[in-house]
DNA sequence: GCACAATTTGAACGATCACTCAAGAATTAA
DNA sequence: TTAATTCTTGAGTGATCGTTCAAATTGTGC
């Protein structure tokens, strides 16, 4: 998964693969049918991964919405020099194999599965009363993944720890405050 | 520029060029010294295509800050469909080819420009008093340019254009309130 | 019309690509 | 211990990768 993650899907030879899984190309294809359908499997991993890590952030939170202004800041601490790569593998995905429909529908669903738990933690936050109540939930987590999507591109950009957390928390309080009870 | 763009680098092959170009091999390493060189040669453009065109929206403007929020609702045109790719070339190839040095570096060259130009907007938007003069025009300029990232990245995704519309509205609006003189 | 320079051609290069498969090693069941 | 089964091995597949170069073609100055 890091493999992929940090080199990308065509980038990433079977050599590369050989030498990571400490298999031969034989072993590698009596497990996995080939190196697309490796790589599938390696975005469910990403995917179930980043949802588990998100959902974490979100279920300590003292509030639903302190929750999305923490999960929002976490991408802070994202460097440009982490490996594996700071940005979002389903993102880096859908721009390198969105031609390729068998994966990019893969990863479609992912996000989309993505933006549905951000909308039930605006939703969350709108029963709690942290929300105006006229607020349209689904619009609100598209929003909010919209932010997310930028921020960790921009965490690739961005050498000065302090002015990426500077831009977070500048979304974070934007979040907040558009869309304050 | 266009079968970069779509396919991106690694996916792109000399064959595909000798199609697109019209060229065989031989012309093309006279012409440019290497797949690597005329890839960056693409890069430059893009970036010079992409930059005017962001001015003359910016230019054509009532305001500068008409012309910002005009600017972000623009992406609202962009749909998943749409070829070339919808989403911002030097965004794909950041994502792409970050680890390759050389290639790495113009892109980030790329987007500093572009991040500038979005400075002297926003610094233009200050001087009309359209902002608030205690804001950091640098800070806000990161800011949008986070937000069209994000938006650009949906744009790949999201496949009703009413929402992507919308999307784009809520962004705009988000920037004049929070920035507001 | 002719010599000379510049450009284009496309076959060929070694390297590497994703992938296969017959043969051998390891594991399991009796 | 042995027979059956599963897993692993790694050389080898044809295809394609980016790249080169000598020969053919085209363009230029006289």
């Amino acid at each position: 998964m890091v493999l992929f993650w940090t080199k990308g899907y065509h980038a990433t030879s079977l050599k590369d693969l050989e030498v990571t899984l400490q298999m031969k190309p034989g072993s590698i294809y009596a497990a996995f049918q080939s190196k697309e359908s490796l790589f599938r499997a390696t975005l469910d991993r990403y995917a179930a991964k980043m949802a588990s890590e998100m959902q974490a952030v979100l279920d300590t939170a003292q509030s639903p919405l302190t929750g999305l202004r923490n999960h929002l800041i976490s991408l802070a601490n994202l460097a440009p020099t982490d490996k594996p790569s700071t940005s979002c593998m389903l993102v880096k995905s859908l721009l390198e194999v969105g031609h390729v429909d068998a994966l990019r529908d893969a990863v479609q669903n992912h996000l989309n599965r993505i933006q549905i738990s951000l909308t039930h933690a605006v939703q969350m936050a709108q029963n709690a009363g942290e929300l105006s109540q006229s607020l349209d939930c689904d619009r609100v987590a598209r929003r909010l993944q919209t932010y997310i999507f930028g921020l960790k591109i921009q965490a690739q950009r961005e050498t000065d720890p302090r002015r990426m957390r500077q831009l977070c928390e500048d979304l974070a309080t934007e979040l907040s405050q558009s869309v304050a009870a």
